[in-house]
Parts: structure tokens; C-alpha cells; sequence
DNA sequence: CTGAAAGCGCTAACAC
DNA sequence: GTGTTAGCGCTTTCAG
């Protein structure tokens, strides 16, 4: 049985055990104490009946160190920071999920925000992540976010970004195969027949948008198809759902109709479903519809919707696998010479083949 | 001008500037800075020379102040902890989104995490938090936890209970009105004049999923309509999407087929749509379908689904602004007598009508 | 008006 | 084998 000489105090005080404590009542110095709960208690050749004892205290006190000292003593904080576009967004809702499981396998944490594809407040962002000495970033770049991602660079800061990256810039990254997926999706329309198809994809300059934007033009132009100015629908991101909505039915008029729509962005897509609903445009008759990443929606409206889904699973465990070697590769060995290999990781984006397109037949 | 004298310094080491580098440049103490920066110079009545060229060299060097020192010192780490059943969930992830908004106003990041629904993991995460030092909670509460809020609640730390709560403990909860809310859709499908209603639901013990059931009883009962066996389905929470499915199919077979049924959660209503699908069944002609919670998928399905949606970002700003005015009470006075009021605000959910349930005209 | 100094709880180099 | 001690960067009491 072990004695609580100060226990009473501490239970009066409501205050926390600290390792002092530990020390006090095991009757050794807190370095002691320090070094079993740190593992290094054989490295230090620390006799095992302190050991043990000090372990039955911990035990009995239910001590569990303050994670906020040990971050201020060694620079870790065991808390990753996820910078995404939109939490709400279900692509970026589902890869927080995966990316808090696989961290907390590494016994790291969370710590999100939302940019809202706004430049100052992602720099803004990231200062905070900074302040708050997080050990590594996952991030959804904006435009103009260059310097600030060079600089965590420079700082050697184990970072990944992800959905979109800088192709000027050396850093890890793990990235879906947006000009393929877009081609794939492209192709799989002109197959099944379509000539006149439209695209709807956002106005932005980010590569991932330009990679799909691309991919369609590359595949358009390889079977030899036409794109007139009116197949192709920019929306600016901040625009509200109402106007955007409203920007697709004018798109989708009779007299430019297309004969299918690609949508580049999961809610682009919905927005074009909403579009198409109050046009009462039968799909796939009148309208074939694709969209680039996958939702829930897609897979239960009247007709499903044909997609290119993203492969969230892997690309969350395939960040934060990166992003942990990185952040334990630091912390390991100072490698003055910063050497470490760059990770890029392209996964591809498969075709979910549904029925908003008429021929299903067809196999990629 | 300002002279740096140690910028090359403090360049050279891509050391992060601290108060002390202010201090030694700005010529004056730490304390005076610190007294400068915590908006205390008058207070303190620092001279303003003093104040003002302070302020410039924060400036200059872009000094911010290192989180986690001040909250080790201060025991505020300026971070709330938000505790969901699941981030990848659509209602939860909005949420987040909302929290994430209001809680920056206030100067507070989230550090975010699921549980599952499951008690162990909930303690666990619940000691995470702790540990990590968070200033306030947000907790939606798994069952038997009860002990472990009840610990929170002794302890004075601030928080907040969504989507469901305890009636034995009084804490803090913004929550929706549940048994309202199920009373007025399953009286908004008698009225539609069903009479064979089904409903499907969580095998859950929990206030808000037995306030639900309560509600749609209540309505029964209140016009008298029978409620079978075969009308009730319990669906156990942990179940795959695809055993889920499976029940609701033949929750819906022909036999015993209700006219209308009623789902109390949005997935449930998903995994429905999903069984109404596979089986064929024309909505509303020969079912309708209400659901609790609203989503994407229910505005753009076809035909649209009727359902009960959760004011969230109504709930999202009642519950920071609780928890934030009881951090900072928290703060300013020790308030030894512990008689701060509970904060206990039910939301009324709102009846979305759509055209899942064929008798449209009917208002609320 | 300003500064010295004592920690917050923990780690780890260095001593014995 | 174990303890002493010096901080990590910041706040705040108390003394000038």
C-alpha cells in the first residue's frame, strides 16, 4: 500500500498532481520521476524498485503530465494544425476525420481552421498556427500564399499540403490527379457519345483548378471536339449559392444547351443539380451530368450522379504518414543538411460510373 | 529610426523574436513590455516615449507572443476544446464551421475530436483535453459519461453540452426542442392525413433520440392512431450503412408498409432514401417520407424531402457565447460562491416543407 | 514609472 | 543510480 503523505492538500486544492508531487511522495527528484515516465528510466539505469514505485504512484495519483509545460520545455506540442478550405465542406469534413484518426495513432491532435480561400486570413492562419508552436501543418494553399509557404520551408517546419500545391515551390504534397481525372472524366462523356459538352468549373487560378479545367480541354481537343465560349462557365468562388445557381440555369438555357455538363467541384455539382431541378431538364435524356468528386447526393439523386471521386481514406492516411515521418525525422536528428527528400504524392481519381450519363456500358 | 541592434542576432539563429529580444532592444524590462502589450500601460502608467517605442519594435520584428509560455503561465491556452460524435457528419461538421467563426471573434481556436459515440473514447478525449489545458468545452456527451461531466461541472471548468444533455446533472446545453420537434412532424404527416405512420430511429438511450420517439408517440396518441410493433424500427448506432439499409428495406416491405415513415436522424433518412431507392417505391404516392435534420441531398432529391432542420448556426453562436461568458467569468473573478446560472437555451426546430409528403398546402 | 525576481510544470545536461 | 539546477517565454507581485 502505498502512503499519501501530501494527498489531503492536493485533493483540497483541487489542483492537478504535477510530477512534483510524484517526486515528493515517491521520495526522489523529479528527474527521476521524469525519466521513467519518459521511458528512459533503463537508459538512465534507474534501479527498478524506484521505478516501480514511481509508476504505482502515477498510477494511484492518476498523473498525467501537463502537456503545455512539456510544450514550452521541448518545442513540441503534439498538435497538428489542418488548414482547410471550409470545415463544413463534406470533402474537407470527411479528411479531418481520417487525418484525427491517423494522428491520434501518432499521438498528435488537431487544431483546424478555415481559410475560406481568403489570402490575409490564411496568412493570418498560419501565423496563429506558428504562435501556437504546432509541430506540423496540413494545408489547403490559397493563391498568394507563396511566400508564407516558403518561409515554413526555410524554417524547415514539417508541413504537407494537400488538394492543391505550388508547382514552383519543392514541397511535400499529396494531391489527386486532377488534369487526369478531368480527362478521364471528359473522355468517359465523349464515349458515351456526347459532342457538345460544357464545363462549369470555378474562376480560380489555383493549379488544381487549372489542372481539371485543362484536362477537359486536352481531352476535348484530342478527340477533336469544339469549345465555344459558351461551353464553359467560370464562377467566381466567393459567389454566393443564389447567384451561382442562378449563373448555371442561364448557362443551361435551350438556345447554348449543351448535351452534358461537367461540374469540376462536388458543390458545383449540387449547385448544378439545383440549376437543372428548376429547369426540370430530364438527365440523362436532355442533359448528361458529371461532377468531379463524389457526395452522398450523387449517389441517391434521381438519376446518380456519374462522378470522379476523390480517394479521401488515402489521401488522409497518406498526409499524415508524410507529414509524422517529417515532424519524428526532425525531431530525431537536427540534419543540418536538410536533405530530406520531398514526398509528392499523386494519387488518382476513379471514375464512379452512375447513371446520369446515358451509356453505361461503357468501361474505363 | 530604430536601431536593432541584435537583429543580425536573432536573424542569423531564425530564432523566433521573444519579449526579452523587445526588452533588451526597446532598452527597458520585460516587465514593462509585457505591461505594454497586455494593454496595462496605463494602468502601469508607463510613459508614453516608453509605450510608443515599445510598440514600434513589436512592430519592426513582428513580435508575437509565444502561446504556449502564456499559457503555461497563465493556465489559459486560449483554446476550446469541441468534442462531436462524428466531424465527418454533416451537422457536426457545420457546426464546427460556426464555432470555429465565433470563437475567433473571441480569440479562441478548437481542437476538435469524434467520438464515436463511444463512452471509452469519449473519456479518454475528455483527459486529452484536459491535459492539453483547454480553456472551455463543447461536448456532445455519449452515455455514460455522466461521471465525468459531473467531474467537469466540480472542477468549475466551463462547458457546454450540445445536441443532447442530462437531465440529473445541471450543466450548460443549447439544444434543439426534440420532442417538439418529432411531435410536429409526425402531426404535420397526420394532418397530410396518414394514418399507418412508421418511424425509424437509433436503438439509443439517449435524451435527444428517446425525446424524438417521445414526441412522434405523442403525437400517435394525441389523434389516437395505433402504433405497431412492425411500425417501430430501432436501428443500433455502431450498424454498417449497409446492414442498415438492409432493416429498412424490410422495415418497408409490403406487408406491413406504413404510409408515411418518419426518420430521426439525417443519416437515417439517407439510408432510407437509399431502401426507397433499391425498392422502387414512388414518393410520396405510396410513401412519405419526413426526416429530422435537414441536407443537401433532402433540398435536391426527387422528389424533396419534408423534414425538421436544427437551427445551426443558431446553435453554433448561442453555444460559444455561453461558453465564452463563462471562461471569462471564469477569468475575472474567482466567484467563489460557484453560483453561476446554468445556461440551459432549447432551439425550436422548424418544419421545411417540401414535396415528400403529398399534402402540400398545409401550413404550420 | 520601472525593474528584479519568482515561478507556471517539465526536461536534461551535468554533477556527485 | 540519483539529485541539482538551469532554463523554455511569459506574467505579475513587490520593491524601489
Amino acid at each position: 500500500m502505498i502512503f499519501l503523505r501530501y494527498a489531503k492538500t492536493i485533493h483540497k486544492k483541487m489542483k492537478r498532481v504535477s510530477l512534483k508531487d510524484i517526486a515528493r511522495e515517491a521520495g526522489v527528484s523529479t528527474t527521476t520521476v521524469s525519466f521513467v515516465l519518459n521511458g528512459k528510466a533503463r537508459e538512465k539505469r534507474i534501479s527498478e524498485a524506484v521505478c516501480q514505485r514511481v509508476q504505482e504512484l502515477v498510477c494511484a495519483l492518476k498523473y498525467k503530465p501537463n502537456q503545455v509545460a512539456r510544450g514550452l520545455r521541448t518545442g513540441q506540442t503534439k498538435t497538428i494544425g489542418l488548414m482547410v478550405e471550409d470545415i463544413s465542406n463534406n470533402f474537407f469534413a470527411t479528411l479531418a476525420r481520417i487525418i484525427e484518426d491517423e494522428a491520434d495513432r501518432h499521438g498528435y491532435k488537431v487544431l483546424y481552421c478555415s481559410t475560406e480561400n481568403n489570402t490575409e486570413k490564411a496568412k493570418e492562419l498560419l501565423q496563429m498556427l506558428h504562435h501556437r508552436q504546432i509541430d506540423g501543418y496540413i494545408i489547403t494553399p490559397t493563391n498568394g500564399i507563396e511566400e508564407e509557404i516558403r518561409e515554413l520551408l526555410q524554417h524547415k517546419r514539417p508541413m504537407v499540403l494537400i488538394d492543391r500545391y505550388f508547382p514552383e515551390i519543392p514541397t511535400n504534397y499529396v494531391m489527386v490527379d486532377n488534369f487526369r481525372g478531368a480527362y478521364m472524366a471528359t473522355e468517359y462523356l465523349i464515349k458515351s457519345g456526347y459532342r457538345k459538352i460544357g464545363i462549369v468549373t470555378l474562376a480560380s487560378e489555383q493549379v488544381q483548378m487549372q489542372d481539371r479545367l485543362e484536362g477537359f480541354m486536352a481531352a476535348m481537343h484530342q478527340y477533336k471536339l469544339p469549345v465555344r465560349k459558351y461551353d464553359l462557365k467560370k464562377i467566381p468562388f466567393e459567389q454566393q449559392r443564389e447567384k451561382t445557381v442562378q449563373e448555371i440555369v442561364r448557362f443551361l438555357r435551350p438556345a447554348t444547351r449543351p448535351e452534358a455538363v461537367f461540374f469540376t467541384t462536388n458543390y458545383l455539382g449540387i449547385y448544378g443539380l439545383e440549376a437543372i431541378k428548376q429547369l426540370g431538364i430530364p438527365v440523362p435524356e436532355e442533359l448528361a451530368v458529371i461532377s468531379y468528386d463524389d457526395h452522398d447526393l450523387f449517389r441517391l439523386h434521381n438519376p446518380s450522379i456519374t462522378c470522379m471521386a476523390q480517394p479521401i481514406a488515402e489521401i488522409g492516411r497518406q498526409v499524415v504518414q508524410v507529414l509524422v515521418r517529417e515532424m519524428e525525422e526532425q525531431n530525431g536528428n537536427g540534419n543540418g543538411n536538410g536533405n530530406v527528400n520531398v514526398n509528392q504524392l499523386v494519387l488518382p481519381a476513379s471514375l464512379v460510373v452512375r447513371s446520369s450519363c446515358a451509356l453505361q456500358e461503357w468501361v474505363i
